[in-house]
DNA sequence: GACCCGATTGTCT
DNA sequence: GACAATCGGGTCA
């Protein structure tokens, strides 16, 4: 039983990476690149770029909020979901990231690279988190949801078919994106993604949200899961769009704060 | 090496 | 709301 179980693993690893190797990539035409790399309103929205990028932890945090995330497939296929919720992590000075005390390990090298290289991590052992450097040595953002687009269904498939119950029922929409791992799983994110430019990939880029998306009402919360922080703990470095379901966890305190800020009260 | 723990998720009560 | 699953990586000897 072991061996077959471990047979079965090493097809899943397989089939992840023939489906996310950048070499199988389809050579895309040069006019293809063109309008990734340069915007066209006629055609695709206008892919981010290095500069945006480059600026703090909460303030790139925030600035992805609304914004669109893009996987292409091996076969082409192109997911798409809105980024609702993100964390920031500051950096040697922030006693619940991975670069606190200025520590730097093969692993969590993205972290200390140019801003928009990705740092792509395993936790308990059988799930990824996705971050995005940011400007300042050791900082980071975590991306925590997101509002599932386009490529539904291809994301379920992903979904069901790296969860061990056998009785697989169908995931709800609002269960493909909503949470660190999820997202991973639902856009086929894993560990073959770190260090790599996300302004710069063929596989994964991010695109301008529409207006309407691009300023959204924003709830500053305490960050998930980091429970022996000290002072760090408390401090409000998640944030989400307010009202949107398709975050990961609703903090109502936290929500009570925000309205009652805007209400002048 | 040995040991411990985790920026999570799914299932069960 | 509690808890198991599962293993890479950090830490220390």
């Amino acid at each position: 039983p072991l061996s077959r179980k471990i047979g079965q693993k090493k097809q899943r690893l397989a089939e992840s990476e023939q489906q996310q190797s950048p070499k199988e990539t389809p050579p895309s035409t040069l006019g293809l690149q063109r309008s990734i790399y340069f915007s066209n309103p006629e055609d695709r929205p206008a892919r981010l770029g290095p500069e945006f990028f480059d600026q703090p932890a909460v303030t790139l945090a925030r600035a992805f909020l609304g914004q669109v995330l893009v996987r292409r497939l091996a076969d082409g296929t192109e997911l798409r979901g809105r980024i609702v919720e993100t964390e920031a992590y500051l950096g040697p000075e922030d006693e619940a990231a991975h670069s606190r005390g200025g520590r730097q390990t093969p692993r969590n090298r993205g972290m200390f690279m140019k801003p928009g290289t990705l740092y792509v991590y395993i936790i308990y052992g059988m799930y990824f988190c996705l971050n995005i450097s940011s400007q300042g040595a050791g900082a980071c953002v975590l991306l925590r949801a997101l509002e599932p687009l386009e490529g539904l269904e291809t994301m379920r498939q992903l979904r069901n078919s790296l969860r061990k119950s056998t009785v697989s029922r169908s995931l709800k929409d609002r269960e493909l994106c909503s949470g660190p791992s999820k997202l991973c799983q639902a856009l086929a994110i894993d560990k073959s993604f770190d260090q790599r430019d996300l302004a710069q990939d063929e596989a994964m880029w991010l695109e301008h949200g529409p207006l309407e998306s691009n300023s959204p009402a924003v709830v500053a919360a305490a960050r998930i899961g980091i429970g022996h922080a000290g002072e760090w703990t408390q401090k409000p470095l998640r944030f989400y769009v307010q009202g949107s379901p398709w975050v990961s966890v609703v903090d109502r305190v936290a929500e009570q704060m925000l309205s009652a800020s805007t209400n002048g009260l």
